[in-house]
DNA sequence: AGGATTCTTTGCGGAATGGTACAAAAAGAG
DNA sequence: CTCTTTTTGTACCATTCCGCAAAGAATCCT
């Protein structure tokens, strides 16, 4: 039911604007928007300039297509393995050890988060990357507090779902920004397991 | 011991170059590294393009003054707000209020922190933004820990200092992160009354 | 007063920026 | 085969960018 087969009339493309898409993020991702150039964008994907405008408008509309696309993607793997119905401490702990090893991929492997590490900067002076950035963290705030009124007896003593649900998005945003100082896996993921043991209580023993 | 009546030799400067390196800042603080320009910084500071460039040197430079003049500004804050001797409780939430105020201050009322709101974009192409941006929360991390270490009995059970510290600065991270897109002080205060809650456990009662 | 020294101002230049006009090219429709 | 439609490549435009050179202005020293 895909149907894209639509036989368009005149010269087909060549390129694939979703590959397109994620190498145009991939520069955005290390320089930010406003460093970012359209040479840059060209040189990264291939394709020339009128190209790049002809398939995604101008330079903003590209990167808000690339935040949007994150915030998409993150936001289908933040509920995809909240779903689960192991305990609460190991989710966490998964989630965070993931997101851990997405903010170090990449070549430079200090990239971080896409909407952490460029639409902050962004969002003061740029009201549409603003209410995305903002979009994204109320989701996520949402989807963890959700999860947490699911598994209330699972939190920390005396910690509502309300305190934890923004706490747990915290522990995103502090590895989002210290995943760009260059910091390694495992003190990140270290720091990772802090919050799992703050929001679910110190880890039974052993 | 000042001595800085050194009874300079030429043409005295018309401008405080500490006056000029607040308002170039302020122009940073919104903008961000790449998208301020020389002309927006001659604008705001009220002189020209020369005489920034000779106070200062270029406009990284500038900038880096401006980084670090906000990073001792912080950490004296903080290190002086450690260190008094009044429950752990207030002293956190003291200092996590204090730092809604400031992240809201300011003519558009949403900056963030400085460091955190800018340098964290800049980190991954700008070695000596990411150094700084490293040592500024390596600091921060390890004043939370050290006062954490002295009052170990007011933190939540099984949680130790170590663990503590760095969640402190991640609150830190997380209200530079949502202060700029634009949430309001009270629910930011809430945040921060939730991170006190996971540090310290939940207040004893009413 | 006159020279030395430092800052300020004006204006410029080379490079890079975001964006576009236009013609050539590649496909389908008739 | 010809016409229409869409994409591609080249070249270009106006603007903005950062940085600097050179001349003028303000102060100190002798």
């Amino acid at each position: 039911m895909v149907q894209k087969e639509a036989k368009p009339r005149g010269r087909p493309r060549s390129f694939d604007p979703d590959e397109v898409l994620d190498r145009a993020r991939a520069v955005f991702w290390n320089l930010g928007y406003a460093a970012t150039s359209l040479d840059d964008l060209a040189a990264a994907t291939g394709l020339n300039r009128p190209s790049l405008y002809a398939a995604f408008g101008d330079k903003h509309a590209l990167y808000m297509a690339a935040l949007d696309r994150s915030r998409r993607e993150a936001g289908a793997a933040l509920s995809a393995a909240l779903a689960t119905e192991i305990p609460l401490r190991q989710i966490l702990q998964v989630i965070f050890d993931r997101t851990v090893d997405i903010y170090r991929a990449g070549e430079v492997g200090q990239r971080g988060c896409f909407l952490i590490g460029t639409a902050v900067t962004q969002a003061v002076d740029d009201p549409a990357a603003r209410d995305l950035l903002s979009r994204f963290i109320a989701e996520t705030d949402a989807a963890f507090t959700a999860r947490f009124q699911r598994s209330a007896a699972e939190l920390a003593p005396g910690i509502t779902p309300a305190v934890a649900g923004p706490m747990a998005s915290a522990t995103f945003h502090t590895l989002a920004v210290r995943a760009r100082t260059g910091v390694g896996g495992p003190e990140l993921k270290a720091i990772g397991r802090g919050a799992v043991a703050l929001i679910c209580g110190p880890a039974p023993h052993a």
